[in-house]
DNA sequence: TTGTAAGCGTTATCAA
DNA sequence: TTGATAACGCTTACAA
């Protein structure tokens, strides 16, 4: 490996040169930066970043903790987070969110990350403080279930797109309308949960509690579940149906083409996030509008202005802009 | 921060005890390890993995590259990657990887990899020699389209599959059959491409090339693409094709929806990968299944064994199973 | 404008 | 079985 040393041999200057040469403090007189900057080509020298992080305390890293991967709404915040990123010449280190395994993130992360990113997880307070202590920020990307006042948050205003939501349904002639949500207590879908209640009742609709079924975000298991729902004897509580993210709104539709109900005219079925896929079903998906990319843009200028000490009180929590998109799968029911 | 310094202290220790302890060196007597890690307890100390890979030369962790986080293709392997890494102890650095800046991959990684894991991608000789020099093995998950004999590769076998598929469509009553791939000649597709290619001519079929078409691997770019030679005046050169992936062949499926073809009454669509999506949409897409979540098993376990010198001179290329499923894109033509 | 040297938090060698 | 101490490659006072 070359370095730092073997440049300053080469260029017959001292190493601390070589340092101002990279880190363009510009006491260095010309003549000299040129002689340094020749030798760094010449060796194909690249500066260890593990020993300048340990001195700088910086790691030019971000943890990014997932619920899944696979998951197209979580991807498409990635690609946000990561353009933004390589911008501002930051990594970004990868890592699903297991709960049983969250003390282990203070091992992973130790040395290695200027930044947390959540993905709406509810970490524990203990883990909150550790990295609070450590003065690594905590930032996520849709509200976790569970609100710290230290993890700051970007989000769109759910009650406002429920509402919008719901508000399209009852023009249809929808008045009961279940939901699907995922199970764990401190999931992020809570909060959709928790907003869709509040707009049935602001707009007099009638939310029957059986009518809430559960998945766990997923495709294959909300296609189960709805299934096995459309299997039993008991006639659905609901005309319409509000799923907390589109995976589970097309696992959903696939349970309905399966057990022969039509969409839209038997049931209505919305999901949230739109992401890509949910125009290329058929019927394509009703859907409230996440701005995926821009939350990812966000969170990084974010992390990177907490870090210049910029840290405005007023912008612990960040609203973006949602939008609904009617498509085919929600409408007016047909009486056979 | 709490550091190692400080346990030795609150233990009563030296240092180097302290290291013994956390590197498991069996030499500390019980009495004074109970004591340490009590220490460690109490102090809530985490190594700083900066300060030691600085020491080691090891990071524990992997580079990824990708191509667009947005196919979930990628992001299918990633979870295999992901999984295998953690039971590992290792972490992963997504990048997307991107030609034009190629270059900055070598200042990225310095003193941050144990390895590369690229994704098909076709790397500079000098890039490619600049890790070989630094010790950090490079293995690609679907052989790139220029082989390098220093990148290892993981990747089915696309002759064989291609040759599955085709037997399929010509079974069915296709003897024209076109391809929709990826523009770039660096592009992992070529891969398939060329395959189709040498089995189409196995199989005694035809392949015109104007009935090649060209996008860049996302769907919306194969829809654009596809919608734009439905509405040509020319018939098309084929009545069945075939997508280098599962993306792309949903794009056809919407185009072909779009401009009223049949599918597959007037033509048959396949594509490649298997991914979820596929399953739902309709009509359901004939596809080859490629072993995702394996591949990045194997793709780090390789890394590991790499590590510890088992570099067996035969492991440069691991074939996986691949799956033809037949699904309802793909089947008899019937006139009208 | 440049050089010397201390120190970042580890690991590992060598003595004790 | 433990303790000093020299690296690892870098940044940054401070001195020259």
């Amino acid at each position: 490996m070359v370095t730092r040393d073997d440049v300053a041999k080469h260029a017959g200057v001292s190493v601390a040169v070589v340092s101002y040469v990279i880190n363009n403090k510009s006491v260095v007189k010309e003549e000299t930066r040129q002689k340094v900057l020749r030798s760094i080509e010449e060796l194909g020298y690249n500066p260890n970043l593990a020993a300048r992080s340990l001195k700088t305390k910086e790691t030019h890293q971000y943890g990014v903790l997932f619920n899944n991967l696979g998951n197209p709404f979580e991807t498409g915040i990635s690609l946000g987070l990561e353009a933004k990123a390589r911008e501002y010449g930051r990594s970004l280190i990868f890592q699903t969110y297991l709960g049983e395994e969250e003390e282990q993130l203070k091992t992973i992360y130790m040395g290695r990350t200027d930044g947390l990113i959540l993905l709406g997880q509810s970490l524990q307070e203990s883990t909150i403080r550790h990295f609070e202590k450590l003065g690594v920020p905590l930032l996520s990307i849709t509200a976790p279930a569970a609100a710290h006042p230290s993890v700051r948050c970007i989000d769109i205003d759910w009650y406002g797109a429920m509402h919008d939501l719901l508000k399209h349904l009852k023009e249809n002639g929808h008045t009961r309308i279940g939901f699907m949500g995922t199970e764990s207590k401190e999931h992020h879908h809570q909060v959709r949960h928790s907003e869709f209640c509040k707009a049935i009742s602001a707009l007099g609709l009638q939310y029957d509690p059986d009518g809430l079924l559960q998945a766990d975000g997923r495709l294959e298991s909300a296609q189960a579940r709805m299934l096995e729902r459309l299997k039993s004897p008991e006639p659905l509580e609901f005309s319409a149906i509000v799923c907390a993210n589109d995976l589970m709104a097309i696992g959903v539709l696939s349970a309905c083409k399966d057990a022969g109900i039509r969409v839209p005219e038997d049931l209505s079925v919305a999901g949230c996030e739109n992401i890509l896929m949910s125009s290329h079903t058929s019927p394509a998906l009703t859907t409230v509008h996440y701005p995926r990319r821009l939350s990812g843009f966000m969170a990084i200028d974010q992390m990177m202005k907490l870090k210049e000490g910029q840290d405005q009180p007023g912008t612990s929590s960040t609203i973006l802009e949602h939008n609904l998109i009617i498509r085919e799968s929600t409408g007016a029911r047909s009486p056979e």
